[in-house]
DNA sequence: ACGCTTTCGCTACGACCCGTAGCGTAATGG
DNA sequence: CCATTACGCTACGGGTCGTAGCGAAAGCGT
């Protein structure tokens, strides 16, 4: 918590503005014209900046561009629907909603397709998206137990596998059917899915184990020092 | 059946052994550079081609590297394992050692990523890789009935959604699984996978219908124009 | 064998974007 | 008021793009 605070350096300090005005312009360019031909000096000059100042602060196009998409899923709130069906279902439609802007759309996959060749990349996106984002399943696991809808987990091993499923299941699908397929995620589409996945799990998995005593679990595990990563968003300190 | 022989066109014909070279460079320069680093240039002298002969055969770098990266995904088959959750299984584990490779990682996720501002481009993937391999899930269908495993599918319409559905959760959770999440899709993750995929989908989606009247379907309908329109794959034609 | 047609390899070209260096200026903190 | 850092601006070499133009090669029909 102090180290949002850095030291106090001495000299001019950044324009916290210019970091909004960077990322919005990146977005409104990726809107405009995808990810391809989107140039760093358009971005420069969308946001009324330098170009020289971009680069101090990012140190390529991949990098700003996550930033730029990683602040649309913070939107993403878990809504009390009265039952985990439901709380599911609400939660796939908003994530299918930001999924349908094109910001999002042309922006994600890109940043993904070059995660594969740059490990700190993929970094980037695992602690600024993906891990960011399974406080959803964190948060929906506890209501639900809260509701006596699930057990407790005791096997914390077997319960972070299992909620590692979830999420590739349920990102993995709908990002398939919104990009891949074209096809809109819509409320019917979102109904049939959750019911496919809640029945698959709520019935167990590996044959031989009694139905009820896995399913989801503790999903924590791992997902913790996500919390703790999540400071290492945001612009390139200094380094030159 | 003779539109593979276009009429016997006069002139010199273009070399069928330059598109193979070009297309399996693409897939080096794909592995040893990624996405963002190929240019077309570089593909063209590894090929031993002239720059100037791969722009006659292709727009630009999208559908050249959609076109190598199909042909990887012709490689799968359904195997005969004996009973659906194993065959499943087995075409999935097909598809993950698929997407391990770098050349179908860094390509795939790009053209779909290019594919979102393209809808020229995303009519190719469809007919060249998706919709080309919903043939597995057709005899994975015929399989299962002739075996017993799943019932016939009156219903044509629903059917067509079920499958699509899968298609969405399979794909989908395998792509996440190996370039988000970045880990491995070994047997254990597929058998989970598979586990809750099937449960879920036997035990049928909406409630007030009885379990096993539905579940896999018909699965047919649209799947059927794909192998008409896999002949539009390939070089583009004389256009200029 | 002879044209006609199309493809191929090669070179050259303007246009664009990249990423950085260099400079003078502006804004803080000690 | 001075050291320090950020900012805007300009300029630059290097690389890629996609195309034009040329002569040569390779088929097809007669």
């Amino acid at each position: 918590m102090q180290s949002r605070t850095p030291p106090a350096r001495a000299g001019r300090p950044r324009s916290a503005a210019a970091d909004a005005a960077i990322l919005a312009a990146t977005r409104a360019a990726l809107v405009e014209l995808g990810w391809s031909k989107l140039t760093l000096g358009d971005v420069a000059t969308r946001a009324g900046v330098a170009k020289t100042t971009l680069y101090r602060r990012w140190a390529g196009k991949n990098e700003l561009v996550v930033d730029a998409v990683a602040e649309l899923f913070d939107e993403l709130r878990l809504p009390d629907r009265g039952s985990l069906a439901a709380d599911i279902e609400g939660v796939v439609l908003q994530f299918a909603a930001i999924l349908a802007r094109p910001e999002a759309r042309s922006g994600l996959m890109a940043v993904v397709a070059e995660s594969t060749r740059d490990d700190a990349l993929r970094a980037r996106i695992r602690t600024s998206i993906v891990e960011r984002q399974k406080r959803l399943v964190l948060e929906g696991r506890a209501r639900a137990q809260a509701r006596g809808e699930l057990p407790l987990e005791p096997d914390r091993e077997e319960a972070s596998r299992t909620a590692d499923l979830i999420f590739d299941m349920v990102a993995g699908a709908v990002v398939h059917r919104t990009l891949v397929s074209a096809q809109p995620a819509d409320e019917d589409w979102v109904r049939g899915f959750t019911a496919v996945l809640l029945l698959g799990l709520t019935d167990s998995a590996r044959p031989g184990v009694p139905p009820s005593s896995r399913s989801l679990g503790k999903l924590g595990g791992e997902a913790v020092q996500a919390e703790a990563g999540a400071l290492g968003r945001g612009p390139r300190g200094r380094e030159g």
